[in-house]
DNA sequence: TAAAGATAATTGTATATACAACTAAAGCTT
DNA sequence: AAGCTTTAGTTGTATATACAATTATCTTTA
């Protein structure tokens, strides 16, 4: 018998997709932490660009970008609303002149601060839910990612 | 000496920042996908809302949400541009009017059938970057919340 | 059964994300 | 040094995502 378009796929699409199953727990664990720091104002996203700045002796847009894997254009739109928030500060480099550093300013620091028992508590209630095995793996995988990065 | 706003906690933060590992895997494994299937017009996300589509015998919004951990308004944008594509339609069901169904067209079949080489390679790509213990631990650990949702 | 409470979907608003196209500035190459 | 190529950042456009508020319908309860 002929197949038709009608023939299904879906069944091993549905069966197996590893993407599928990452974007879930991606959308459940990323509003754990938002949902933890939503009373500062600030986002999971957001956090991790203002860490990644602090700990860069020189901080570019795109530098941050090869580090957690974002597209030039996702930094530049994040940095313009960070920027509004006055968590972060554009400054100029002597040796490169088609780049800018970026500095966390003393409001971002301190909000960082602020943030960090309710960071602890989204911690905590992420490896509740994925349990260590799964925990564990995702931050070994994702810190390899990450380094590569660094170069 | 005191502690000023100033003192360092991003240092804590970067050096076990779960969220942040996991969202930079997503970014770079939605990547994978997304560039895979691209030629075909349809996107990861897309794929994943036609699955589940396929596979419930009663499809509403509202189900497919709490299966992929959805807002009820994300799917319903989703949606909106699926139908835009000729993917989905509604039809409505008889048992409760403030509801409705969501089918997979022919044409949205055909497409999941299209992409599948795409899917496949993207698959076999995905677990290379992520090994195999990585790879499993997503997989059960994503089964287990998506499977929550079924009730 | 009428009022109160819960559920389903949509719409307004805002952030997150990436590709393509563009501009500017380095860095090579001859 | 002039010209080609690469790199850095921004901007236009589109999708993905979620919270809040709203509307409609269903369910429960008094």
């Amino acid at each position: 018998m002929k197949k038709t378009p009608d023939s299904d796929c879906s069944g091993e699409i549905g069966a197996a997709c590893i993407g599928a199953r990452l974007r879930v727990i991606n959308r459940v664990v990323t509003g754990v932490y938002d949902d933890a720091i939503r009373p500062f104002g600030m986002k999971i996203s957001q956090v991790n660009i203002l860490v990644v700045a602090s700990q860069l002796e020189a901080a570019t847009p795109s530098k941050i970008g090869s580090i957690l894997k974002m597209d030039r254009s996702t930094i530049s739109r994040n940095v313009e609303r960070m920027k509004r928030k006055g968590w972060l500060k554009k400054a100029f480099s002597t040796d490169d002149n088609r780049s800018h550093l970026l500095k966390v300013t003393p409001k971002g620091k301190k909000t960082l601060t602020d943030i960090l028992p309710a960071w602890r508590d989204a911690q905590k209630e992420t490896i509740k839910i994925l349990g260590k095995k799964t925990t564990g793996a995702i931050f070994e995988q994702g810190n390899k990612i990450m380094m590569s990065g660094f170069q």
